[in-house]
RNA sequence: GGGCGUGUAGCAUAGCUGGAUAAUGCGUUGGCCUCCUAAGCCGAAGAUCCCGGGUUCAAAUCCUGGCACGUCCGCCA
C-alpha cells in the first residue's frame, strides 16, 4: 500500500483536529488512512464505519462532520464525504510547489540520491560455473541485479557478491571430463542431442557444458564407472581438505566457463563487485573451527558412521529435523561452508541479502537458525519461483531450454527489425544500439515486473513484446521527454537558466495530464523506499510504468514549445520527470537511450 | 505423507498489514498524426477474484477445510 507520504505528513494533524472536534478520540484512524480506492475522489480516503457505533450514527454523517470540520490548508485542494468515506485531494498547486521547491521534503524529486549510511551485502546468482545461462538461471540474476541498482538509487551503498562455487562434485565432473574425455569421446556420447550451436562455438561456457553432459552421461554408462566414481571421489575429497593443487586444478576447469556466464550477465547490465570462493572458508580454517563450535552445542547429535548434525527440531523446525553438517569422513558440507561464509559477510555489512531460487528454503531455513544459534543475525532472502517453458520444466538434457544468449540476440534482431521498420532514415549503427537497448530492457523488465514468488512461464512473444506494459513503452516516454529538451535547444531556449526560476507561476487550472503526472511524480520516491525495503523489486517497475503512462498523458496535454515560446512550469515538470525516468530506468537496469 | 509457495476477464499480471464500482498490458473492437518521436493517445466489450465454511459493519485480502499446480523433505551443491 503507498500512501502519498508528503500529504500524509501534512494532513494527519488536521484529521486530527477535525476529529476530535467531532468527538472522536482514538488513535487506530492513522492506520486506517489508506490511499483512495477511486482516484477521482481523492489522493487518502478514510473510511468512516468504525467510528458509528462509538458515535451512534451513519457513517456517510460522521464523514460529512469531518469534512465540515477539516481545517483549511494549501495542502488540501478539495475535501468530500461519499459514502461514509472522507476524501482528501492533494492541491495540485501545492503539489506541484512541494516538488519543485523543495526536494527534501519529497525525497529526491529530481533523481539525486541522498545516501544513507548503511552497507547492504547482496550476494545473488552465485551459479555453479558449469555451463552458460538459461533464462531460467537468469532470473536470480536480473533480480538480484535490480535489487542492487535499487539500493544503490534509494542511497545505501551496496556491495554486489558472487559466491564461486570452486569445490565439490560439480567443479570435480567437469575437471575430470577437460581432462579425461577427447572432442570426440564427447561428441560420441552426446550424438543423440541438440548440437553445439556455432554460434557460441568460440565461447567457453556453452564448449565446455559438453564435458561435463558427457561426463554425466559416461558416469552412469561406462564400463569402468566405477573407477571414475573413485578419481572424482579422490579430487573431491582432496578439495574438500583444502588441496591446493586440487583447487588450483578446478579453477582451471570452471574459470573459463565463469568468464562465459559473466559477459552474457554483461551484456544484461550485470556486474559484481566482488566474488568469493567457496574453498577459502576451508582453507582459512573457517569451516574447521566451525565444526568444533558445533560440538558445544547441546542440540549437537552424532550419527552412528560419525557423521554430526544439529538436531533444528529441538528448536521448532518442523519436518526433515537433523541439519547435518559433517560427513562420516570428517569433511564439511556445502550447507557448513555457508554458514563460515555469512558469518564472514556479516563482518562486513550492516545488512546482508541474499537471491535464492525456492528450491532453498530448507536449506536457508536451516542456516539461519544455525545462525541464531551463534548468536549472528539471520539474512533477509528474497526468493523467486523457476521460469519454465511452455513445454514444462526447463531441462538441459531434454534439450527444453532457452538460452539468455540466444534470447538476447533474439530480442536484438527483433528490436532490430521494428526500429527498421519505424524509423527508416536512421543509420545502421544508430539502429543496432537501439535494438540492443531495448532488447536487453526488454528481456528485464519481462521479468522484473512479476513478483518473484509467482512461478513464471517463458514465452518467446513476451520476451520480446515491445508495447504496453515493456521496457521499451518506458524507454519511448524518457526518449519524448529528451526530445522535449533538443526542440527547446533548437528554439534558443538556455534549459538551465529555465529550470534555475523558482519563482514561476504555478497555474490555478491544470489539466488532467498535468495532474496525473505530478500525482505519480509525488510517490515515486515513496514507492522507491517500499520496493527498497520490502524487496520487490516489481513494485518499482509498476510505478515506473505507471509514471510513463502520465508523462504520456502529460505530453497530450501540455505544450512545453509554442511558436517558439517556452512554458516555464510545463518544462520544469517535464525535467522532474524526465531525470526521475532515467535515474529509474537505471534503477531497473533499462538502458536511458535519448533517440528512439 | 509432511513443510513452504501460488491460484484474479480468452491470455499474462497488479492489488493480499481487511474498506467504495477489483486495476494494468496483450488479444477483440471503435476513433485520433497540417501540432515537442503514433514503440503513443482516447473510447467499448470482457471477472462465480479455484471451491466450501467461518470471523467482521465490511473479505480477492484474515481463519479453517478441500482441490489444482510448483518446490523441498540427500552424510548433493
Amino acid at each position: 500500500m503507498i500512501h502519498m507520504k508528503m500529504l500524509k505528513t501534512v494532513i494527519e494533524p488536521l484529521i486530527e483536529a477535525a476529529l476530535s472536534e467531532v468527538g472522536i478520540n482514538n488513535d487506530h484512524w492513522k492506520s486506517m488512512l489508506a490511499p483512495s480506492r477511486e482516484l477521482e475522489q481523492g489522493d487518502l480516503s478514510l473510511p468512516c464505519f468504525p467510528f458509528a457505533k462509538q458515535m451512534g450514527q451513519a457513517p456517510p454523517q460522521i464523514a460529512e462532520a469531518i469534512a465540515t470540520a477539516m481545517p483549511p490548508h494549501e495542502a488540501i485542494g478539495e475535501v468530500n464525504a461519499v459514502a461514509g468515506y472522507l476524501n482528501i485531494k492533494a492541491s495540485p498547486a501545492w503539489l506541484a510547489k512541494s516538488i519543485l521547491h523543495s526536494p527534501s521534503t519529497s525525497g529526491h524529486p529530481f533523481g539525486e540520491c541522498q545516501p544513507t549510511g548503511r552497507k547492504i551485502l547482496i550476494e545473488h546468482t552465485s551459479a555453479n560455473p558449469n555451463g552458460p545461462f538459461h533464462v531460467g538461471r537468469a532470473r536470480n540474476a536480473i533480480l538480484g541485479d535490480s535489487l542492487v541498482r535499487l539500493h544503490r538509487l534509494f542511497g545505501n551503498e551496496v556491495r554486489a557478491e558472487y559466491y564461486v562455487d570452486d569445490m565439490g562434485k560439480q567443479v570435480g565432473v567437469l575437471a575430470w571430463a577437460l581432462a579425461n574425455l577427447s572432442s570426440d569421446e564427447v561428441e560420441a556420447t552426446l550424438a543423440g542431442r541438440e548440437p553445439l550451436n556455432p554460434k557460441w562455438a568460440g565461447k567457453a561456457d556453452h564448449q565446455r557444458v559438453r564435458w561435463y553432459q558427457a561426463a554425466q552421461v559416461i558416469r552412469q554408462e561406462r564400463a569402468d564407472k566405477e573407477e571414475i566414481e573413485q578419481e572424482i571421489g579422490r579430487m573431491v575429497h582432496a578439495s574438500e581438505h583444502g588441496d591446493q593443487q586440487v583447487l588450483d586444478d578446478f579453477q582451471a576447469a570452471y574459470q573459463p566457463v565463469l568468464d562465459g556466464m559473466l559477459t552474457t550477465l554483461a551484456r544484461l547490465g550485470i556486474g559484481f563487485d566482488t566474488f568469493t570462493k567457496e574453498s577459502m572458508f576451508v582453507t582459512n580454517g573457517d569451516v574447521g573451527r566451525l565444526m568444533e563450535q558445533f560440538r558445544s552445542f547441546d542440540i549437537h547429535g552424532t550419527a552412528d558412521n560419525g557423521a554430526e548434525f544439529l538436531d533444528l527440531g529441538a528448536r521448532g523446525l518442523k519436518g526433515k529435523t537433523e541439519f547435518f553438517f559433517r560427513r562420516g569422513d570428517g569433511s564439511s558440507l556445502y550447507a557448513t561452508r555457508d554458514i563460515a561464509y555469512h558469518m564472514w559477510k556479516w563482518q562486513q555489512c550492516d545488512d546482508l541479502i541474499n537471491v535464492l531460487g525456492e528450491d532453498h528454503k530448507l536449506q536457508a531455513k536451516q542456516v539461519g537458525m544455525t545462525l541464531t544459534e551463534l548468536q549472528q543475525k539471520v539474512p533477509e532472502v528474497m526468493f523467486y519461483s523457476f521460469i519454465k517453458l511452455p513445454e514444462g520444466k526447463m531441462s538441459t538434457r531434454k534439450g527444453n531450454v532457452v538460452f539468455m544468449d540466444d534470447l538476447l540476440e533474439e530480442a536484438s534482431e527483433q528490436a532490430a527489425a521494428v526500429v527498421g521498420a519505424l524509423r527508416p532514415d536512421y543509420e545502421r549503427d544508430q539502429v543496432k544500439e537501439i535494438a540492443d537497448a531495448a532488447g536487453k530492457s526488454a528481456v528485464r523488465f519481462n521479468i522484473i515486473k512479476v513478483s518473484p514468488e509467482k512461478g513464471f512461464t517463458f514465452r518467446w512473444e513476451e520476451a520480446l513484446a515491445f508495447e504496453g506494459g515493456s521496457a521499451p513503452f518506458i524507454m519511448y516516454s524518457h526518449v519524448r521527454a529528451c526530445s522535449i529538451l533538443r526542440r527547446c535547444e533548437k528554439e534558443g531556449v538556455d534549459v538551465a537558466e529555465e529550470m534555475a526560476k523558482s519563482d514561476v507561476e504555478i497555474p490555478d487550472e491544470m489539466s488532467s495530464g498535468m495532474i496525473g503526472l505530478l500525482r505519480s511524480l509525488a510517490v515515486h520516491n515513496d514507492v522507491l523506499a517500499k520496493a527498497v525495503n520490502d524487496r520487490r523489486p516489481h513494485l518499482f517497475a509498476n510505478q515506473l510504468l505507471h509514471l510513463a503512462t502520465c508523462f504520456n498523458a502529460f505530453y497530450r496535454d501540455c505544450m512545453i514549445v509554442v511558436d517558439g515560446e517556452v512554458n516555464t512550469f510545463n518544462l520544469q515538470v517535464s525535467e522532474v520527470a524526465r531525470r526521475l525516468m532515467r535515474t529509474g530506468m537505471e534503477g531497473l537496469g533499462i538502458v536511458p537511450i535519448e533517440h528512439m
